[in-house]
DNA sequence: CTGAAAGCGCTTACAG
DNA sequence: CTGAAAGCGCTTACAG
């Protein structure tokens, strides 16, 4: 492969020219920039990454950092993150910080940043002080997608209004006896959406004068074969509900799943409402709350690579909100005792 | 953030010795070293990649190409990779190369690879001839999952066998009209997983006997989507299959979800057999072929790290077939007509 | 508009 | 065992 040195020999010119010329900086005149410009296809010359970012101080590399990656929502994210970037010939560096045991998570380190990346971007991730501290330390801007890190520019949606509009549809229907699934683990009391849904599901309850029962708030942990294990219990004793709020997609699947395998009927004896729009809801009938995760995800990467002086159209917001819908599906309808 | 030489002046060596002595390399006396170690600590040293990198030509960053990373398949790859790279001090540089319009993706390009990872790992793509001889010009050693690229290591499970498992187990419980559901996209006729699995459906019902019904085959476009549509086509007919082979588990539910909104009643009406183990397949009683996903992560991210000289345990095999395993759960049964 | 030179922060022979 | 020096391949003032 051939270098600058290359490049500014066979066009004649210095090494300072060539990289001027290449870049499209002003201050070199029309004639030799065609010339330099011609070589270096020729040539293929492609400048080292790695030299470049020695002498200019930048990557044009975003690390992207997730709690899990294999969770439909954070893959999604990660796509569009990095389509994004890429249009904008940076890359993404990506740190899958779940630990083998899940209950705790690797912290990020001066090893996986300095001088790797030019910013990060958090998936849903709670920082630590240590982490935040580290972050600035490098001087490296950060964009928070869901869970918001300290006052960096954040992008998600109203966690409340979502969890509000899908109880909002549930009692519209005459549903007066709803379960909830997806109550905070105790080991993430630290992120902020579990708390922020259930709170909206109380709230709304309390709202409409229904009662609350507290064997009918679920932990699971916001995976299906929790939230069907639980929904077997819950669907087993003689007390049951009539609808359950979920607070995501993957939850509510095996939720009516649970149900199903009981010999429940959906929606007839039971009703059941996620968040997310999951991939599979369509298919699986499923009555959700819609996000456009790619929009967040584009928009994430928008935020950062303005702080980065890389030029892209749209505002300089700090703090966007992205809309939700309510999407209804089959697996909703009015309970069958009324 | 200190540099080598804030650390040598500190230490009252030269920079040749503390980068000897944090590497690890012999020829330098323990005293030495240990007075190194304990300065580079204090100071919160850790050397620029980037300066690293130019020096060596080693990046200690792998390019993961993936051509879709939002099914759970590739994520979960990913994932195992990344973890797996980590372990030894590598990081994953991550390219979707989705298009768009979904019909074609993107080239690999010089751009993406050189001077900027130190080897290659493709997810389930096929590589042009241009790509390959990319990669090999700029000397990146690659090992391909899934579909395999030219001579390369590769990791992958049997394709065929995992559909012979799946088809097999349909055909003793009784069933002899089975439909399949994933036939080879005529856009993507490169890509052999689907051709491999379709050429195992037919070698077994022929040697069974069993007739194949030409519009029993259904090409879908391996999303639930679109098998849950062809299905619902496909039993719309008087003349309707037992049993459905789908290749792979979101095709799978796409299709159960079909048969259950017209009505029918699974296993009694229809079996549905898929092939994954996807991380919903347990909650919705899918009967499937279950393969490993992580460990073909894992243990190509392993061939990687060999081939780059980074110790690690392990063989040095450059070909793994990574075992598959029927897993029984309530979608399958004999056919009620029997 | 263009070039010579310093500098980015390491690694790697080469001497000693 | 240790150091001085060259080199990796760019970018960036600084002159002209």
């Amino acid at each position: 492969m051939s270098t600058i040195t290359d490049v500014a020999r066979e066009a004649g010119v210095s090494v300072a020219t060539v990289s001027r010329a290449l870049r499209g900086l002003d201050r070199v005149s029309p004639r030799t920039r065609e010339r330099v410009l011609k070589v270096a296809n020729e040539l293929d010359y492609v400048a080292s990454p790695t030299a470049t970012s020695l002498a200019s101080g930048r990557t044009q590399v975003v690390g992207v950092v997730a709690p899990f990656l294999t969770r439909w929502f954070f893959a999604t994210l990660v796509s569009a993150i990095e389509k994004t970037l890429r249009q904008h010939d940076h890359h993404v560096l990506l740190f899958d910080l779940e630990d083998d045991t899940y209950d705790q998570r690797l912290p990020l380190s001066q090893n996986m940043l300095w001088k790797r990346v030019d910013g990060v971007i958090t998936l849903n991730l709670p920082m630590t002080q240590d982490e935040l501290d580290l972050v600035d330390r490098l001087g490296l801007p950060l964009v928070a997608i869901g869970t918001p890190v300290a006052d960096r520019p954040n992008v998600r949606i109203d966690e409340a209004q979502a969890m509000r509009t899908a109880t909002e549809h549930l009692v519209s229907l005459g549903h007066e006896r709803i379960a909830y699934i997806g109550a905070v683990p105790s080991n993430k009391a630290h992120i902020r959406t579990p708390q922020a849904r259930l709170d909206a599901f109380r709230e709304v309850m309390q709202s409409h004068g229904l009662a609350e029962h507290k064997q009918w708030i679920l932990g699971s942990d916001w995976s299906a074969d929790s939230a069907s294990a639980d929904t077997h219990t819950l669907l087993a004793s003689d007390d049951r509900p009539t609808a359950i709020a979920a607070a995501s997609d993957e939850m509510a699947i095996g939720a009516m799943a649970a149900a199903r395998a009981q010999g429940l009927h959906i929606p007839e004896d039971l009703s059941v409402i996620g968040i997310d729009d999951h991939a599979l809801s369509n298919v699986l009938g499923l009555t959700t709350v819609r996000q456009d995760v790619a929009a967040q995800g584009r928009q994430a990467a928008e935020i950062l690579l303005r702080s980065l002086g890389v030029a892209t159209d749209g505002g300089d917001e700090t703090e966007v909100v992205v809309p939700t819908e309510l999407v209804i599906r089959a697996s909703t309808a009015p309970p069958t005792a009324l």
